[in-house]
DNA sequence: CGGCCGTTGATTGGATCCAATCTTACGATA
DNA sequence: TATCGTAAGATTGGATCCAATCAACGGCCG
């Protein structure tokens, strides 16, 4: 007999499939940065025609995870210094903004919540999860903005800003997630004082960007 | 005998013909809010077959032009006051950072192109034109800011903003274009001052978004 | 020997066809 | 009469096939 509940279906679409698979592998560092993405390989490995691994590129290509080129094809998108100080700059604008708004309607378990993140980061060692706990902290912060498209932007800057950081805790160690500034972050928020989480939150991607451009300029 | 210089194809791809064409379309006002967009009409009417409709209306989506359901259909994106406070938020934050990295590599030719821009609003009756002109005004202030991805953004949020424009000025009259701050900002970014300017842009926004929020009220 | 041009293979873009899903209308039944 | 179920049409998602474009290679001519 057939179950009551049958697990829904993870996507809906072959397109969604194809999209958050190549997604994670991309955050995830296991496609590279310059990796060339050929649809039929894609296709293939993943047992779909190539329709819906050409939609999915479009996709990945509007959140910048991948640049491509008409009639020559897609490629995970570049890592490099000019990159990162847009993501930092894209981050700064609408971050702040987005905690601004967001402050005033937090409450106290959103704050719990907060904090049981920044724990969680003390205690783990993988970057890669380190990675998703940051994003999941500072997405815990904005959640109250109650603005839909401006949350939505966050997220993909955030995923975008996950594989630099991702590559500068491989170099520099954990020691340099800056738990400092979310402990206050947070503090203020609980706090309620806007422009002082606001203030600490610009000097956090300040000092991320600084530190990010010192590691380029290491590295030639 | 063929021409030595054939026009070049306007458009490398049918896919970003029909990109462009839609996204004309909706930004002109000629396609709706809430009209359905079926893929077999805009086929013909375009003369391409159903397949560059379909990955145009992807990227128009994550342009927040339009809304996709799957299985369902594309529809274009319905205003609404909560809409365009998220449209407020994001350009408040991003238009501000752009602005400040712009400044200081702004030309005194740049000076007088912006310049030029006011001057042709002034004369400028339909609205349509009126957006065109104040986009291009506000992407000239911040055209040196040396970051690609988030002038990209910058772009695409002005392009969401032009429909509230259109739709304003519509019902407002033209005066309410502010031209006292685009002549303080252009005023305060020639002379360097940056931090003048980037008061006056919040300001800007905050009061067109203010203006917009009675606008949606007055109307139910 | 070097640069230019055509040809070939690989890869993507576009067209057509088929399958899956949603909507609507109609009818059966409580 | 209201509601549920079902069947038909419409519309989108996916697969397959063909055309256009690009990169690499090799021959030809200066």
């Amino acid at each position: 007999m057939a179950r009551l509940l049958d697990a829904p279906p993870r996507w809906r679409t072959a397109t969604e499939y194809v999209e958050a698979t190549l997604k994670a592998a991309i955050l995830e560092g296991r496609l590279a940065a310059g990796t060339p993405l050929r649809q039929d390989d894609i296709a293939r490995d993943l047992q779909v025609s190539r329709m819906p691994v050409r939609e999915a590129l479009r996709q990945l290509e509007a959140q910048a995870l991948v640049d491509s080129v008409p009639h020559k094809g897609a490629v995970v998108t570049d890592i490099s210094a000019s990159d990162a100080a847009d993501s930092f700059a894209i981050r700064r604008g609408l971050e702040v903004v987005a905690l601004r708004l967001s402050i005033p309607n937090l409450t106290a378990e959103d704050g719990v919540a907060a904090a049981a993140l920044i724990d969680a980061m003390e205690e783990e060692a993988d970057p890669g999860q380190l990675g998703q706990l940051n994003r999941r902290f500072h997405m815990a912060l904005y959640a109250r903005a109650g603005r839909p498209r401006l949350l939505g932007l966050v997220d993909r800057e955030l995923a975008v800003f996950d594989r630099y950081l991702r590559f500068f805790l491989a170099a520099q160690g954990r020691e340099r997630m800056a738990q400092q500034d979310h402990r206050a972050m947070l503090a203020a928020a609980r706090a309620g004082e806007v422009q002082q989480a606001a203030e600490v939150l610009e000097r956090h991607i300040d000092a991320a960007a600084a530190a990010m451009a010192g590691f380029f300029a290491g590295r030639g």
